[in-house]
DNA sequence: GGGCTAACTGACGCATCAGTCAAACCTTTG
DNA sequence: CAAAGGTTTGACTGATGCGTCAGTTAGCCC
């Protein structure tokens, strides 16, 4: 309903994709536990019978479209990060990427919110969330590690740790502006991590 | 089902409190959309008509609960901090009783998340979190000013931002905890949270 | 054309729950 | 004691929604 791309699928089998982009985007609309298959069929302009055709249960095409979502995000993040060399501005642009602005990435965002309650209640989606954050959580590890190399981050500095302290700041800054924490705002977000970057791998002094 | 007090309420309209504390319990063991009137009733020892008696509706019932659970934390945390008289321990006290160790804090900490996902998603349920969630805020930003006055904290930062920093990092350190993320312990997240006051309020330089 | 299969449909069965209600129960007051 | 009013019960209802399945259509090979 949001931003998410609606163009006709080419041919048949991503029939299945069509019905995971419908879903996660219920799923960051309405939450996780709003969902239902008669929705998902009425976006993809199909049957309730062709949902259950292509995945076995209702649990198995939320927790698909949960990683579809998160999958396509990180996919889409890395082309655009390759582009930028310096680490530095790697990190500023990561940083800007990831500011929950109304539309797509707001809807990410929002995913990553019903994710972290699920996964808190239900165990078995742990690994999958784990697997994800992980692989978040080393992009930024190695953009630290490459501005190491570049020169232009502390070389003191554990990637390892940083890495740890910016994704867990992160995610509470966009808590605060999914929830509308008053005086957190998308800019007050980025000035705060832009601020961290600064002290934690720029600034002269430990 | 964990560390809640189930000792027998005196008298009778106190049933109203048992049935909130029963709730708030069960949403953080199965989740917000998973928690049943009747598993509430069981839990009480009562019949479903009873909560409705107490509560027009299940909402109420939910919305109310996470009020009453979060309102009690707060409540049991005010108390001990205040008599912690040193501003650097009473913040580093305030850090110690919210980490989500297993138990009551944890349970405490699932509400949060479950409250996060559904404040995203329904925006009446912001201003009552906003509410909660500011007057956590205001606890640590008055700690820091406490300690700018006892001469214990440096002078020179804003009581505000570092209030809005260390609340973000604090969440953020939760959910990756509650979630399982790996190299996330009660123990990282401590570490964490200690250095980030020592270097943002304590430490000489800037 | 005639068989075969894969893709798709949508009505139906069945389970699950929120909320209702009339009756039962208990407590208080006159 | 009796009436009144507050409290509790649990069977019941109506709605909702998952999953199934018999049936339909479309493509494909012989």
């Amino acid at each position: 309903m949001t931003t998410g791309a609606k163009a006709e699928p080419r041919s048949d089998e991503d029939r299945r994709a069509r019905i995971l982009d419908a879903t996660w985007q219920l799923i960051a609309e309405r939450g996780f536990h709003a969902v239902r298959i008669a929705d998902i069929a009425k976006v993809c302009g199909t049957s309730t019978g062709t949902v259950h055709y292509y995945f076995p249960g209702k649990n198995d095409v939320l927790a698909e479209a949960l990683k579809y979502c998160v999958d396509r995000a990180f996919a889409r993040q890395s082309s655009q990060l390759r582009a930028v060399h310096n680490a530095h501005e790697r990190l500023l642009k990561l940083i800007d990427m990831q500011l929950p602005r109304v539309g797509q990435v707001r809807d990410e965002w929002a995913i990553w919110l019903q994710y972290w309650a699920e996964a808190t209640i239900r165990p078995e989606f742990r690994p999958a969330h784990n697997e994800y954050y992980a692989r978040w959580q080393e992009t930024v590890r190695r953009i630290v590690q490459r501005g190491q190399r570049q020169g232009v981050f502390r070389a003191a500095a554990d990637p390892h740790i940083v890495a740890l302290r910016l994704t867990a700041l992160t995610d509470g800054a966009a808590i605060q502006v999914l929830t509308g924490v008053p005086g957190m705002t998308i800019g007050t977000m980025r000035e705060l991590l832009v601020d961290f970057v600064h002290q934690e791998l720029v600034a002269d002094v430990s």
